[in-house]
DNA sequence: GGCTTTTTTTCGAGCCTCAAAAAAATAGTG
DNA sequence: CACTATTTTTTTGAGGCTCGAAAAAAAGCC
């Protein structure tokens, strides 16, 4: 079962508790890393001065004259962006987007194009994956050997082992071995990430106090998607990548799904279900693409006047509230974020989804669940992937792979 | 946020990891030790040297003449019956049971009593409980000062800290403090248990490799309860004990639960709900105590003709299948083990279930659910009770609490 | 310039784990 | 019965890691 600690994981946890310490606070100096990570003074400072001469960390120069304090001034220590790189691929209806970033974080190049992703045959919708991977890997400005980790969101459904995607609501494509591919055609390890769990990752890097041990992510976009946190930690089932939330029944037998079932939280909440509604279509017609733009008319008529438009939000916000009440039935009340499109109109599906909260066994703490919302999922989306390769940069450097280590310390004489 | 390992941790992880190891498997050699946790032969020998002259392992001299193997003969370790004891509290209906667990597992006193939990005013029933317990460690037999950890376990509601009863079916009463009582009373450290949690728990002790990552365990009595393992512990949540399972909403408006609300899983699939059902009373008809023996009948009658009583179970699995149909897309599929009397009546329940199961989002793999049944909850609960008060002692005797250790050496010379 | 304060580094001690060798205990073999 | 082969357990020495204390470093303060 569990495996007993060796003595030379010791020093590599120990070490990645550091880096781990550095990436989250910032600048902080060797005494305020001993302060978080209750080691002492010389460990830090050992195992501080390994990482500076390997290149993993720097000491940040930039010493800004902070309040004039008595004493030797507090040495901030920063990540090297220069130690590793990862790069992001995010995948998304008739959008590619990817994303170089230095082992600080930070953006150093990006490239996006449209594609029609609904209608592309596999071996061009892979063919255009790797072209613009490519692109950005030939850039001259960027040494390619530095490019640690790639992570690739895509939305829909990715095995449990994060290297494929299984399918996804993009395309009708299925069963596309994203994450083995990119690793065979650029020796870079890759992985397969679902977007609401990257969702959920980014969350938690923005706001850790908030986002902490147990939190939801959900998209309300033209799908609806879950992002679960568990005791700190996504959860991932054992098969595939994550929680099914859109697809909970919500009315056995009601709207037609795009998933082909019937009754869905997703056929009452997801943009085409509330177009459908709002247009007052039938619930057997066949679900259709509807623009952002269209969206957001929508959700401003919706407010305008009391018609369909706004029994259409009501109505989602009861399939989404039953959803949430039995997910707080199972698990407890936690924080939600809603992200996407309709997130921007929640101010409008808010009331009939407390109240089908409160009608559930969750309920009781239904007034204190509290919910953010923030309508552009593609930014979280691909800082969740960058922070996701960069975590496991992180591991990487630090463990047993000599090579890692070695790759990484290329800045020493 | 997660704390460095200091350098005196690893050698109590490794004791840890040690004490688990040889309950885990019984008799295991230094040998098996060595091979299940990864350390090394010399280690193993030194922690296990350690801990026999502290008198928590002993070697069996039971050399059993096991497969005649050339070589120097292994010798078998064992936890020391006698380096602690335990004490279990299961308090459900009308039932009030205490057991004395010695270290290595076995039962060395028990004692059961019939009371009207029903009925008893607060001071009495705090009063009973408190009279067995103490009756059981004035016994003459028993070292009181070994009794280290007592653990009780009732039908209901938890804190999540595991220290007061909340809520339970089996009294009116709410908010019981038993855990703090039990400390107060008796000077020995104490936790309140929901019982379908310690139902999870000795499943995963009675069956490791069936139960051991994500498995869910469910209680289908007079209520209906679920205890939940994910990634190998038990998911309790931040405010109460665990999953509402029962209180999920079946039907908006539907059949009255014991809860007071509507529509609940339970509503359907409770004693009182198959009972309501099969004896053709009304929905709103308030629920009562149906005996264990009333159900076996009611079950029998189900099997013989298809009246109302095979209907009663077909909606209570239908009910059922709901419910971890929403679990399943929420969370994926896992071994299900149905607990209680009308476990025994799962060939009843079972078609509806999987019927139900498959017109869910999770219902791919409906086929691929197994589901155990095992119709006495009560051994099982007490179990998980004498396991998870062990492992706190496991903990607590390596742990750096310096008095632990000292008790615990007392047959040191 | 000397003193105080705070941070960082250095150093020796104490543990822990590991690998290898030694010791122990038994079955097979002639 | 003596001897060898085999397997388990213990011992031993080496190497590493962390810790606490002390020293060194780097500022502000007077």
């Amino acid at each position: 079962m569990s495996v007993g600690i060796r003595h030379d994981d010791l020093r590599r946890r120990n070490r990645a508790m550091v880096i781990s310490a550095v990436r989250r606070a910032g600048q902080p100096s060797r005494t305020e890393i001993a302060a978080t990570t209750g080691l002492s003074h010389s460990t830090i400072s050992a195992i501080s001065a390994d990482l500076i001469q390997e290149g993993i960390l720097t000491e940040s120069k930039a010493n800004e004259p902070t309040a004039l304090k008595r004493g030797r001034p507090q040495i901030g220590l920063a990540l090297n962006p220069e130690a590793a790189a990862v790069l992001t691929v995010v995948l998304s209806l008739n959008f590619l987007s990817v994303a170089v970033i230095d082992y600080a974080g930070q953006v150093i190049a990006e490239e996006q194009q449209r594609l029609d992703t609904l209608v592309m045959p596999r071996d061009e919708l892979i063919g255009e994956c790797m072209a613009i991977v490519r692109r950005r890997l030939q850039d001259p400005d960027l040494d390619v050997g530095s490019v640690a980790r790639i992570a690739m969101g895509i939305q829909g459904i990715t095995d449990s082992q994060a290297r494929a995607m299984l399918w996804s609501p993009i395309t009708p494509l299925t069963d596309i071995p994203f994450a083995d591919m990119l690793e065979t055609e650029f020796g870079i390890p890759a992985t397969m990430e679902n977007d609401c769990n990257m969702m959920a990752v980014a969350l938690q890097w923005r706001d850790p106090d908030r986002y902490r041990d147990n939190f939801i992510a959900i998209l309300l976009s033209h799908g609806i998607g879950m992002g679960l946190v568990l005791k700190g930690e996504l959860f991932t089932g054992t098969h595939s990548s994550g929680g099914e939330f859109g697809h909970m029944i919500h009315r056995p037998g009601g709207a037609l799904c795009r998933c082909g079932r019937r009754g869905c939280v997703e056929a009452y909440a997801g943009n085409y279900a509330i177009w459908r509604s709002a247009k007052k279509m039938s619930e057997d017609a066949e679900p259709v693409d509807v623009g952002d733009a269209d969206m957001r008319a929508l959700a401003v008529k919706a407010r305008e006047t009391d018609g369909p438009e706004r029994e259409a939000y009501r109505r989602a916000g009861e399939a989404l509230g039953f959803g949430l009440g039995s997910l707080f039935a199972l698990i407890d009340p936690a924080p939600v974020a809603m992200v996407g499109v309709s997130a921007a109109a929640f101010d409008l599906i808010e009331p009939a989804l407390r109240e089908a909260i409160a009608q559930t066994a969750g309920g009781q703490h239904s007034k204190s669940i509290s919910f953010d919302t923030e309508p552009n999922e593609l930014p979280l989306i691909r800082e969740g992937c960058a922070m996701r390769a960069l975590t496991f940069v992180d591991q990487e450097i630090f463990a047993p792979g000599v090579q890692a280590r070695a790759s990484a310390g290329k800045n020493v004489a």
